[in-house]
DNA sequence: GTGGTCTAGACCACT
DNA sequence: GTGGTCTAGACCACT
């Protein structure tokens, strides 16, 4: 499990922390029923406040991605059904604002469309490089 | 000129008012070098702290959408195209965003298009029933 | 006697007609004893609260540029030498800060000559044009 | 980090910081990812109210010269390439106006190199003088 | 009347 | 501890 904090980001730390774990999780880089790195650990492996990290993986508990077993950790749920169809209403909520905003200011759906097409082109296209 | 707070909103008050105002705008509600209401005048009227009205009003002169006149008031900006130009590449960030995500959580390119689809559809039933 | 104003300014009102006028006595525009547009007449002409035109007059009067006549108006001063000595003053201030900038940010003193230059070869540059 | 109020000063207060701090920070005195002092201790340092420090600071951040990170401080940015740019294109612009007003008020060409040229004389003394 | 600056003090989220 | 938001109210310059 890999969690980098960029101090930049204006994200608050546990958001980031909990962001980048989602992420791994939704994308199946950490897999159901694998232990999460312990509070205690990560909080040395990155150098951040113990409760800062307590904080992000009560939030991930709290959203049904991790579950906690008292004593031995975090695992990463057997069930994320629920999770991925909340991720994709929060998508589908994004682009529908996207689109209102695209037409509120005179961008056309084509060029909307054109935006959409180039990002998964990019995507591919660092697909096929990784190979 | 016409400004509702939602308390229940999670974007701080002058955030909404900013958000408000670049939009009535940019989609020409507000025609440029009209006045604004003035910071002690909308202040009043939706009960919000002059303070509050003016770090708004200062946000928005910043992002080049309305400039102040000492002793005047403020005024709609002549010249929008590089507000338009700021809003366009937002909301294209934002898309591309959206793109990675859905890719990352195994949401399908059909899925994505589709739901821009619909709410291209839904904006023109609206306007539809406008008329 | 032309003066125009600029609402985008930042200059205050007052401020952009003294400034105007300074500029076209100090270049010979308007001559010695030369009699100024009347307050209310040049309130007229550009639209401004005769106050604010009182407030510039009374301001190149206080720093030696015109004079006034009671009942009979403001006339370009006779003696310009003082009113030249303190604008050279200023411009020697104001260069000074700026080689104390260059310095400070790293500008080597090769830019700031060539910047000078520059503005002067724009400036002669102009001039054959209007010939 | 040293910042000192002249009341006598004529830029507000918020300003004079915001020139201090950006001097200390261009010519290299405070280092990159170096913490300022925090809003409230400043606040307390200097005798001036914590609202008017965060608006130097938050003035700062949009000049890309600092960044914020919440509950820990502002820090010095690391790429200040852009910052560097910005101060020369002012100084530039500076000098520009500084020449058309002589050209206008008589001031000769000789006359305003001269003055840079004692300008970087009285600089290089002081710098001799300190060692 | 207009905006701009500043003080004093509260409450919040984050570390 | 840190910064971010907001209120209340004062005083200033400018129109």
């Amino acid at each position: 499990m890999i969690v980098t904090i960029n101090y930049r980001d204006k994200r608050p730390i546990y958001k980031q922390i909990t962001d980048s774990i989602k992420e791994q999780i939704l994308s199946g880089v950490l897999k159901p029923d694998e232990q999460l790195t312990s509070v205690r650990q990560l909080a040395m492996e990155i150098n951040i406040n113990p409760n800062t990290i307590a904080k992000a993986y009560a939030e991930l508990e709290r959203s049904g991605i991790i579950y906690s077993a008292m004593g031995r950790g975090y695992f990463v749920n057997n069930d994320l059904s629920e999770a991925y169809k909340m991720r994709e209403a929060e998508i589908s909520k994004t682009l529908c604002q996207c689109v209102g905003n695209a037409v509120q200011c005179g961008m056309s759906k084509e060029k909307v469309i054109d935006v959409i097409e180039k990002a998964y082109a990019e995507i591919e296209e660092r697909e096929r490089e990784k190979e």
